[in-house]
DNA sequence: TTAATTGCAAACATTTTGCAGGTTC
DNA sequence: GAACCTGCAAAATGTTTGCAATTAA
């Protein structure tokens, strides 16, 4: 069990490092959720961490996406009036998001020149840049 | 009451233009959200439609707005996971959103350099490209 | 021990749906 | 008169909230 465990620690560390306490439940989502770069709703992601063993309510998830993202840790990503996605790779890039599927795919940030974007309104400041390419049809590889 | 009906006529002939039948709803739904470039949610555009004298029910409104935006002659705006905005304004361009204020704004399109995206993945067809700029705080003048 | 966190169920808000009655061409 | 449209109310969905019990530091 020390796998696991070592691994907990790491995870740990991260939250505090967010201002983050590391409680049991925040783990075990995050265990599922920030193990590799994905896109996951609320509801899916309560799915895969009981799949895992892990014992959270659904309050506790909502709660606990809302923190992460306040923090830092995680990303929304608001495509979908039916469900906020929430984004564990939060490196600067953007999404392809197939209304047909539901499915998203992350896109490269180097690959568009957002550089010079106008000028938010006077009295406000950008918070963040959300490009967003809608695609439709089969991705059949 | 000449001038409200030249009006109607030519925004009946637009709705036909689309391939939208102009009934009473859809011209009262018309006239409000197309008379000039704004951002309106189904339940702001019950309010002045009725506020208008408008007779329409809710579930209209929705079906509607639904059918504008299929056809062409509005666009669907996803940026607050609590409700879709519907743009009059068709040209292509991009959006600030204040999360403070649920404020839309209009951002021209020429100013970004989005002619060289990334080409979507096989088998799927980009179908449009969404551009938002969050922002927080109070824009006054 | 003191504040923060969790879970449950009820509450919410927006949007959708079923279907009877109207309207349009 | 056949197809389409509308309205109402009920239902569906994702999300939030109130509050008592639990846990973390």
């Amino acid at each position: 069990m020390n796998e696991r465990t070592d691994q907990d620690d790491r995870l740990a560390t991260r939250l505090r490092a967010h201002g983050i306490a590391p409680t049991r439940q925040r783990l075990a989502i995050a265990r599922v959720l920030l193990a590799a770069p994905q896109h996951l709703s609320a509801d899916e992601l309560l799915d895969r961490v009981r799949a895992a063993g892990g014992r959270v309510s659904k309050a506790t998830v909502y709660n606990t996406l809302a923190v992460f993202a306040r923090k830092g840790l995680v990303r929304e990503v608001i495509v979908d009036p039916a469900r906020v996605f929430y984004d564990s790779n939060t490196a600067p890039h953007h999404h392809f998001y197939n209304v047909e599927t539901g499915e998203l795919i992350d896109v490269e940030a180097p690959d568009l020149p957002l550089d010079r974007l106008p000028p938010p309104p006077e009295g406000t400041v950008a918070e963040g840049v959300d490009l967003v390419i809608r695609i439709r049809g089969a991705a059949r590889a």
